[in-house]
DNA sequence: ATACGTGCAAACGTTTTGCACATAC
DNA sequence: GTATGTGCAAAACGTTTGCACGTAT
């Protein structure tokens, strides 16, 4: 691994991230540390994200928006999507260990992390009393 | 949903999925498609991708390699990838339905779908008796 | 005859990269 | 002083789409 200098644009998309629990996508990010630097690019959000995904302080959770989410949360915990408005939610689980337990009783590769996802509507999403409206 | 005309390429499509439990991402399916129908395009892979998904005969596995795989085999289970060859593998677990169960504890919107995704290294592509080579 | 499907090429949105300059150490 | 980081803009990449023509029904 390549020698990392510190940077204050890395720091303020680490902070940001640690503070948000929405999993925002890098556009997100840049649009919010541009508030505090400026002249902060794109292209130096997407690199910084890469560096931090590299050293396991974050992690890239894939969307169905087409998109790259990413969560400071680097614990194994579930996530749900949903499928309208696209948000990313924690899910609260405990001891998803087990699933790579199972999944080693008819595989013999090795298991480095376990992704659990599931998809829906969000509670704000879904409509209780109403026919689905053709969007 | 749009009336749907039978089409020897979709047909093709569809059929080369089945065959594959590799679920093989559009560039192939195009590649492979190609030897029996030359003239094929890319863009019409893609349509034909979308409308089976659509239909429900086929379901997008979103990898890490930032290219959507498909599998002919729409049934709810998991998936290894292999962050080094990022092949796709079938595991075989039985009864992952207790896990949006689990889900609904602590969670009140709606889950439509469960995904659960392995990633590691594949079993060619472990390297037992030798230190990580640099790639 | 009409609606649906195709090939082609251009456009799209997200992410990556080459370069010259700036900053950290 | 040297390696690493940045801003900018262009490129790259997978995917989607507009259009005129082809095919299914």
């Amino acid at each position: 691994m390549k020698a990392m200098n510190y940077s204050r644009q890395r720091e303020a998309i680490y902070h940001f991230l640690m503070e948000r629990h929405d999993h925002p996508t890098a556009e997100v990010i840049y649009q919010q540390v541009k508030q505090e630097y400026p002249r902060i690019s794109l292209g130096t959000v997407y690199r910084n994200l890469s560096l931090l995904e590299e050293t396991g302080q974050i992690q890239r959770i894939p969307s169905d928006d087409s998109k790259e989410h990413y969560d400071a949360n680097v614990g194994n915990h579930p996530h749900f999507i949903c499928t309208k408005c696209h948000c990313v939610q924690d899910l609260t689980m405990d001891n998803l260990d087990f699933l790579s337990t199972l999944a080693y009783q008819n595989f013999n590769g090795e298991i480095n992390r376990t992704q659990l996802t599931f998809f829906g509507k969000c509670n704000a999403c879904k409509e209780p009393n109403e026919e689905k409206i053709k969007n």
